[in-house]
DNA sequence: CACAGCGAAATGTCCGGACAAATGAAGCGA
DNA sequence: TCGCTTCATTTGTCCGGACATTTCGCTGTG
């Protein structure tokens, strides 16, 4: 039933857990593109799409000339990531999901943000006790994973650490696109608040071990309730 | 003089003029690939190359079997992947910064940001070439750090890194707290945009190694013109 | 030892071809 | 009309080759 991923996102995949296996370490040279190609028997063609991939991901860097290099001396750039990544899902833990409604999710849906297969759609708020609502949360999970509630029911805590503990899939990465948008109609509904107010949407991908997205959340945090801080240590 | 910039990133350029001049409106089919080959009489391949510019950039989107669409001013954004420190910076050595006001900073403005010293305030935006202005952004810097610089001056690259190399001070950190706001009128009109309209606001604060603060940038990314994407690696 | 030059190696650019998979429209039949 | 099949179109994937450009180590010369 699944179709098969194509081959340089599988060789993107084992170069990748190259990386994070510790096989090559921060600082230490890549093989290069003719040696991915005999090892891996592939051409040169599908070698480089797959290393663009970790170079777009800024798992390694790539010189003309000199050649790859795995992305050096990160351990700061690093700790931060581990620290963002506990902190996402602190917050998630500390915060009740307050399910309004639950759908199928339609092809335009799953086009528009790239996904493929059988997934089904949480709507509802996110807020933490005694607190007013602070996003609108939309859910995208494959239905398979999905939490088995009816409308109105009140989650409580991260709902990607209850799928690693129901169904034992492990969360590899997570990532996450923040911009500014308006509140459409429903979600000022839901918050309360007017139509057009500005609102910092989030979407996160959470992906498991082979890359594959398997729960994607939309959050529209309205102006003033929410900022998110971080911190860039250098090295 | 100029090294000759690749074939296929002035296919790019120009398939990006063909959608800012108004030649291919949103909504509208986008050439082919192949149509695209024999008019710009290059091989499929840097038409995939430029086209996949495009599509990274949020301009066009591709469908399989269906073909090339300019997207809806709305989606339109411009994404900017920053994961670490490093990217953070290499996205701001892209970018050019053009001063439209300089002026001292009040007490008024430095206790808002809790900052302490002789400040001047730089104003402007942001924008990268052949692309629309992405920020409004104000700077807050130590006066004695403080580049020399007229109004309407473009600025090239990252002022921190300016800082750090003619002044031989190392910033040791950033953090950096990103919020939903309304456009106020001001940025707005720099942006020609309306006052209200939702906008990403990042204030980000680098400090050197004894934590001082000695540059304090606000940036506003209007709604669908910037997109910020980190990833969040587990380990 | 310093240095210029050379050349191997590595990535970047560009071309060609082939097949697969998805789409959408046209045609066909019940 | 509705549904189904067929088929050309379009993008995705994968392969092969060629040359350009940059880097870096080696080597010979002074």
């Amino acid at each position: 039933m699944k179709r098969p991923l194509p081959l340089y996102r599988t060789l993107a995949a084992s170069l990748r857990a190259d990386i994070t296996s510790g096989k090559f370490k921060p600082g230490d040279s890549f093989p290069t593109e003719m040696e991915i190609c005999e090892i891996h028997s592939v051409s040169r063609h599908t070698a480089r799409e797959a290393l663009r991939i970790l170079t777009d991901d800024g798992l390694i860097e790539r010189r003309r000339g000199a050649g790859t290099v795995v992305v050096g001396e990160r351990v700061a750039a690093f700790a931060q990531s581990i620290n963002d990544f506990d902190s996402l899902l602190q917050y998630a833990r500390d915060a009740h999901f307050q399910v309004t409604e639950r759908c199928d999710a339609g092809s335009e849906i799953l086009d528009r943000y790239g996904l493929t297969g059988d997934f089904i759609i949480l709507e509802g708020i996110r807020r933490e006790l005694d607190k007013p609502p602070q996003a609108s949360v939309s859910i995208l999970v494959r239905r398979d994973l999905a939490p088995d509630l009816a409308d109105g029911a009140i989650l409580e805590g991260s709902i990607s650490e209850r799928i690693e503990q129901q169904h034992g899939i492990p969360i590899a990465r997570v990532t996450q696109r923040m911009e500014a948008v308006a509140l459409d109609p429903k979600s000022a509904a839901r918050l309360d608040l007017d139509p057009g107010t500005p609102a910092l949407s989030a979407i996160r991908r959470f992906r498991d071990g082979s890359d594959e997205v398997i729960l994607l959340s939309i959050s529209l945090y309205p102006a003033g309730r929410f900022a998110y801080e971080m911190q860039l240590e250098r090295r």
